[in-house]
DNA sequence: TTTTGAGTTGTTCGA
DNA sequence: GTCGAACAACTCAAA
C-alpha cells in the first residue's frame, strides 16, 4: 500500500470553497488527486443538467489548473480500481444521501475494505445532513414547520476556507474525457464557483431583500436562480446562511433551503418515496393511465392545455429548462388535479428537461401537489389556473413572454372544464380511506 | 397518556 | 367588493 497520495473523488460538491471533504483530504498532507467519475447512469438525466455539469466540471478543472482526472464507468468498479491505480490508502467524499448515491457508495466502501482502502465521508449538500434532525424521541418529522424550527436550532460550521491543496492529476495521471458535449438547444447561465458567487451577491444585495414579496411573481427576477448550483454543490447552503441577516425577507429564503433539507431528509429516511406514494393509502385513488390519459399528457407537457399561465410555465422548461416555482406548482397541481394523472408521469418530465432537477426536491415536490406527499390539507387544496393567473400574473407579461401568439394568432381553448375536474378531484380523494398509517 | 393547537404556497360560497 | 367560514376529517408534535 503506497502512502502516497489521497482521492478526493468529487460528485455533487464540484466546488473548492467551504468544502469539508477537501480540506479532510488537503488535512493529511499528502498529494490529492482529483476524479470526477462519469457514471453511464448519467446519460438517463435531460440534456439541460449535463450540460450544465459539464460546465461545472470545466470550470473546477480549470480552477485546479486542469488537474481534474475524468474516468468513464460505473463508479462501483472505476473508484476501488483507481485507488489501487495512483496508490491511494483512502477516497474522500462528500456523503450522499440520495437512494443512487447511497447503495453506490456502500459498494465502493466495501470493494475499497477489502483491498485495505477507506472511503471517508465528510460534510453534504445540505446545511443540516439528512438524519440529523429529529424529534425528541428520534422519529423524524413529516410535517415541514415543527422540522423548520428544529432546524433553525441547529448550528451552522462558518464556512471554510479553500485549503492548500499540492494537486497530482492529469497530465501525470491519465484521464478518458472530457464527458461529452451535449447541447440543450438554449443557452445556460454563466457557470462556476465565480458566476454562482456572482449570482448570489447580485441576489443578495438586491431582490433578497424583497424575498418575501417578489418570489412569487413568475415575471419578475426576484428568486436566487441559484437551483442548478446548490444541485451540483457549485456553492454550499452554508455559504448562503452564512450571508443572511433577521428578518422576514431573509427568513422565507432561509426556509426555502429548509425544505431542500426537509425533503432531503424525507427521502433519506423513505427511499422508495422517490417514485412511490409516500403515503402509502393514496395507492388506492384512481389515476388515469389509458390512451386518452396520454394524449392529455402530451398536451400538458409541451403547453398546448389552453390555460395560460400553465402553458407558459410548460413552456418555459422547454426553452430554458427552468421554470418558476410558482408555476412549477400551478402545473402540477394542474396535471394531477384537473388530469387525474400520476404525479410520476410530470415528475419525470420535469426531471428530464430542469437544469437544476433534484430527485428529492423535485419528486417530494410532486408529491405534496398531489396530496401522496407532506402537504397537511391535500384534499381541498385544488389550485385554480386562472385564479393563480390573476394573482400573480395580473398584467400577463409572463404569459406572453412565453406565449407570444397569445390573442393574436391560435391558441387552443382550455383542454377541460376546471370547475368540474376540480370537483372530479374531490371526488376521488373521497375514495382514500382514513387512518392506518 | 391525554390533550391541544396547528398544518407553505387554496378556492368557493354566501352574508 | 370584501370577509369569514367551510371544505372533511386527520395527523402530527409538543406540552
Amino acid at each position: 500500500m503506497g502512502m502516497g497520495c489521497v482521492v478526493m473523488w468529487f460528485r455533487r460538491d464540484l466546488r473548492l470553497f467551504d468544502h469539508p471533504a477537501l480540506v479532510a483530504a488537503a488535512s493529511t498532507g499528502l498529494p490529492v488527486v482529483p476524479v470526477f467519475v462519469i457514471d453511464p447512469a448519467f446519460s438517463a438525466a435531460g440534456t439541460a443538467r449535463r450540460a450544465y455539469m459539464n460546465g461545472a466540471l470545466r470550470s473546477l478543472d480549470h480552477s485546479m489548473d486542469g488537474a481534474l482526472v475524468y474516468r468513464f464507468g460505473d463508479p462501483a468498479v472505476v473508484i476501488p480500481r483507481f485507488a489501487a491505480e495512483v496508490g491511494a490508502d483512502s477516497v474522500f467524499v462528500t456523503c450522499d444521501f440520495g437512494p443512487y448515491g447511497r447503495s453506490r457508495d456502500q459498494t465502493v466502501a466495501a470493494r475499497l475494505h477489502a483491498d485495505g482502502r477507506t472511503l471517508i465521508g465528510r460534510g453534504s449538500p445540505y446545511a443540516v445532513a439528512p438524519g440529523s434532525v429529529a424529534k425528541d424521541d428520534g422519529n423524524p418529522y413529516v410535517v415541514f414547520t415543527p422540522f423548520l424550527k428544529r432546524w433553525r436550532t441547529q448550528t451552522l460550521l462558518a464556512p471554510l476556507p479553500v485549503p492548500e491543496v499540492e494537486w497530482l492529476g492529469a497530465p501525470a495521471v491519465e484521464r478518458d474525457g472530457p464527458p461529452k458535449d451535449v447541447d440543450p438547444g438554449f443557452a445556460l447561465a454563466e457557470i462556476g464557483e465565480q458566476a454562482a458567487a456572482e449570482r448570489w451577491s447580485g441576489f443578495r444585495d438586491g431582490p433578497l431583500n424583497r424575498y418575501d414579496e417578489l418570489r412569487d411573481i413568475p415575471a419578475i427576477a426576484g428568486t436566487s436562480r441559484l437551483s442548478a448550483d446548490l444541485r451540483w454543490g457549485v456553492v454550499h447552503p452554508r455559504q448562503l446562511l452564512s450571508d443572511l441577516a433577521p428578518g422576514r425577507a431573509h427568513d422565507t429564503f432561509a426556509s426555502e433551503l429548509a425544505w431542500r433539507d426537509f425533503y432531503a431528509d424525507v427521502l433519506h429516511r423513505r427511499p422508495d418515496s422517490a417514485w412511490a406514494n409516500l403515503d402509502r393509502r393514496m395507492d388506492s385513488m384512481p389515476v388515469d393511465d389509458d390512451e386518452l390519459a396520454r394524449e392529455r399528457f402530451a398536451k400538458w407537457s409541451s403547453g398546448l392545455t389552453g390555460f395560460p399561465i400553465v402553458d407558459a410555465g410548460m413552456r418555459q422548461l422547454l426553452a430554458s429548462g427552468w421554470m418558476h416555482n410558482r408555476v412549477r406548482m400551478i402545473s402540477a397541481s394542474f396535471l394531477v388535479k384537473d388530469l387525474h394523472l400520476p404525479w410520476q408521469w410530470g415528475a419525470r418530465h420535469f426531471m428530464n428537461h430542469l437544469v437544476d432537477g433534484d430527485l428529492a426536491s423535485n419528486n417530494h415536490g410532486w408529491q405534496w401537489a398531489a396530496g401522496s406527499g407532506t402537504d397537511a390539507a391535500p384534499y381541498f387544496r385544488v389550485f385554480n389556473p386562472t385564479a393563480q393567473a390573476e394573482r400573480f400574473d395580473p398584467d400577463g407579461e409572463y404569459v406572453r413572454r412565453w406565449i407570444p401568439e397569445i390573442g393574436i394568432s391560435d391558441y387552443p381553448a382550455p383542454m377541460v372544464d376546471h370547475a368540474a375536474e376540480r370537483l372530479e378531484a374531490l371526488h376521488r380523494y373521497r375514495l382514500v380511506p382514513a387512518s392506518t398509517r
